[in-house]
RNA sequence: GUGCCCGUAGCCCAAUUGGAUAGAGCGUCGCCCUCCGAAGGCGAAGGUUACAGGUUCGAGCCCUGUCGGGCAUACCA
């Protein structure tokens, strides 16, 4: 039941003599905020008002006389500039409890889609054989309770994890494999030696590439300070606008002064790391042409050379494997893994394609789609011929609208990467593969304690796997101590474990899907772990107290449900402020799809969870004044726990019996 | 320089896309386990929604300007 949707139905109806266009108008119905407003408002008389010319609060009559909504409402009330105010009967919300219980297709009576789309949805992306880290979670993670709320309502959904599996980082662990591979600690574990070698190649390279980059960064600095210093002495002070124009250009100046300083000494403290090592300084001397060489090598591999593509096969395995792993632990699952290299043969036509069409052109040697009003080209080809990040996703429109015909392609992606996705979609569109609406789904970027965006501090391996073990950890201390302070504790050591699973991977994920701002956030286990208030736990908390009154009770509550004389009565404002909450459930779905954010099913699913704690608190349930209540509520606490149930799992979280 | 995003309580974020008295969580301070699970509940304190104008029945949201922050800005992905 879509209590909104049906409102809007009657609304059009009773617009339907005043206006050609009631849709429009209907949009402005929403939940009240305030009980004495009723359950839903409608807002639209006010600016229909202007448009008829008319007194607001006659057209709000008018409107509220031919409104028909049966025997499921008390009647709408015109309140304020005009505002109609819509309160439903108890036993209509009752009777609509009674059908989501007893749905069997366990739905909880939510119609799927009318028109049902195909959507591919491009998520996670993880860079094989470089380690994965916190930052890379949120896009897991939003990626898939996209998928998975789609697919509930209905929806075709192909969930692609586009992995980077052909980039430049194979060029530096073939060249680290070939230079610097310790052949035991290779065969003992391939992906820790590969990371090694990868952290090591990398290491060396950006420290010859600082060499060359610091004498531009000193003379930058340089330049800057004489330019400030010019215009300090200047004696444009007479005319006060002019004064502040100085100061304005002068803060300024002194602001990029101090970014091009903070650059230089993190360019000098890298570079002293290297020749503070005796080892890693004789390596660097060793290998002064690694730059070209690493480039060298993926171009090999790009090419096709045997040998090349011989041990970027040995290697993928047990890098897809180390990634796979991870996402076993959180629960993910994709339909389909196609990396970058299976792109790789189509991106010389997609360039030629492009050339014909006319929207790519030769630029300083490298081919480049110029579009109207950006200010720089998207490139789809270097001077020395390698393909890009742009070839490569061009190519990908291309497959999937080729094998899916998809209504829409969504991209979870890091929000950096707008003006990319920008110039990319423009460019699909004009190539011919505008049918599908394209859309970049961004956030922000997980920032360290730094202030920077997120990265394991250098050499180290502790990244998301022991994100993952602490989260457990500290669910698996509060488990304990919960369980332990029971008069008889209930939970087995295993079962502990698995709870604590549950509950710190439930944190986890929470962490990033009540929180869809396209700001960025500084990353903090305390943050990311907490298990209090607005959080996976207290849903799952209030889930498990559900099922505990059933056990206690000893109710056969699915028998219950199914007996055709059980009834739900609200009596107590407790129960009907549940009730309501349980029936917006469609609602939180449909706005969560509208905009692709989860923290629209989080909220709603915290003010669910919220009701029923109230409800727990006054409206005791076992020891109810009669019968016929006692089913009532039972019946309540049965549809809400199936709701936080199924709202968890759309969030990609497990509830659980017992915590 | 240009473009995009942002500025809401001590901290971290909401606000159903222009609706009625701006709400949660964390933290702080009070209460509440003899009573279905205290990972909880009830209450208090905390706000000129960065600032100044404008648009209208109505603005945190839209427009203009100012201040402050973040990101991006052709051969990385």
């Amino acid at each position: 039941m879509n209590i909104l949707r049906l409102l809007q139905a009657q609304f059009s109806q009773a617009l339907s003599g005043l206006v050609a266009n009631p849709a429009e108008y209907v949009t402005q119905i929403r939940r009240s905020q305030e009980p004495k407003f009723g359950d839903y408002q409608a807002n639209f008389c006010m600016p229909l008002a202007k448009q008829l010319d008319r007194p607001s609060r006659e057209v709000a009559q008018e409107v509220a006389a031919q409104l028909d909504l049966g025997e499921w409402c008390e009647p709408a009330e015109v309140a304020g500039p005009g505002f109609i105010n819509v309160r439903f009967r108890d036993d209509w919300l009752a009777a609509q409890l009674l059908a989501a219980l007893r749905d069997p297709t366990g739905r909880l009576a939510i119609a799927p889609a009318d028109h049902p789309q195909t959507f591919v949805v491009d998520y996670s992306g993880p860079n094989v054989a470089k380690p994965m880290h916190v930052g890379h979670v949120r896009s897991t993670v939003i990626g898939d309770c996209l998928v998975r709320t789609l697919r509930f309502l209905g929806h075709r959904v192909i969930g692609d994890n586009h992995i980077g599996d052909w980039g430049t980082q194979f060029g530096m662990i073939l060249y680290g494999y070939r230079q610097f591979r310790d052949e035991a600690a290779y065969r003992a574990n391939p992906v820790h030696e590969l990371a090694r070698l990868y952290r090591l190649v990398r290491k060396l390279v950006d420290y010859h590439a600082g060499v060359e980059a610091l004498p531009r960064q000193r003379g930058k600095l340089a330049a800057q300070a004489e330019e400030q210093a010019a215009l300090a002495n200047s004696s444009a002070a007479a005319d006060p606008a002019a004064k502040k124009k100085l100061d304005k250009t002068l803060r300024q100046l002194e602001r990029s002064a101090a970014e091009a300083r903070e650059a230089l000494a993190e360019l000098e403290a890298k570079l002293a790391e290297v020749e503070r090592s005796p080892e890693l300084s004789l390596l660097a001397a060793e290998h002064a042409t690694i730059q070209s060489e690493v480039l060298a090598e993926t171009a090999k591999l790009h090419v096709g050379e045997p040998e090349n593509l011989r041990l970027w096969k040995e290697f993928l395995p047990p890098c897809l494997e180390d990634i796979e792993r991870i996402y076993r632990r959180l629960q993910i699952t994709f339909d389909c893994t196609f990396g970058e290299s299976f792109y790789h043969d189509r991106l010389e036509r997609v360039v030629v394609d492009l050339k014909q069409a006319g929207l790519a052109r030769e630029s300083d040697g490298a081919v480049a789609v110029f579009l109207a009003g950006q200010p720089v080209p998207l490139l789809v080809q270097k001077q020395d011929g390698a393909f890009l990040y742009a070839t490569t996703d061009l190519a990908t429109i291309q497959y999937r609208v080729e094998k899916w015909q998809p209504d829409a392609i969504l991209y979870v992606v890091d929000h950096r990467q707008s003006l990319h996705f920008a110039q990319l979609f423009e460019t699909a569109r004009r190539w011919g593969y505008g049918g599908p609406r394209l859309e970049h789904v961004s956030f922000g970027t997980v920032l360290g304690d730094d202030g920077r965006p997120f990265k394991t501090r250098s050499g180290d391996v502790v990244g998301l796997e022991g994100l993952l073990d602490e989260a457990v950890r500290r669910a698996a201390h509060i488990v304990g101590e919960n369980d332990d302070r029971k008069p008889t504790p209930e939970l087995s050591a295993a079962a502990r474990q698995q709870v604590a699973e549950a509950v710190g991977i439930g944190a986890l994920k929470y962490a990033d899907l009540s929180q869809n701002r396209t700001s960025d956030y500084v990353f903090s286990y305390d943050k990311m772990l907490a298990m209090q208030g607005n959080t996976a736990t207290y849903m799952q908390y209030a889930h498990a107290r559900v099922r505990s009154i059933f056990a206690k009770g000893k109710v056969d509550i699915a028998a219950l449900v199914n007996d055709p004389s059980a009834q739900i009565v609200l009596a107590e404002p407790a129960e009907r402020a549940l009730a309501m909450e349980l029936l917006g459930f469609a609602e939180a779905l449909d706005s969560l799809v509208a905009d692709f954010r989860p923290n629209q099913l989080t909220t709603y699913l915290f003010e669910l969870a919220n009701r029923y704690s109230t409800f727990f608190e006054n409206c005791p349930v076992l020891k109810a004044e009669n019968a016929a209540q006692k089913t009532s509520r039972l019946l309540l606490c049965e549809l809400t726990a199936q709701t936080i149930r199924l709202g968890l799992e759309l969030l990609g979280i497990q509830a659980v019996e017992r915590m």
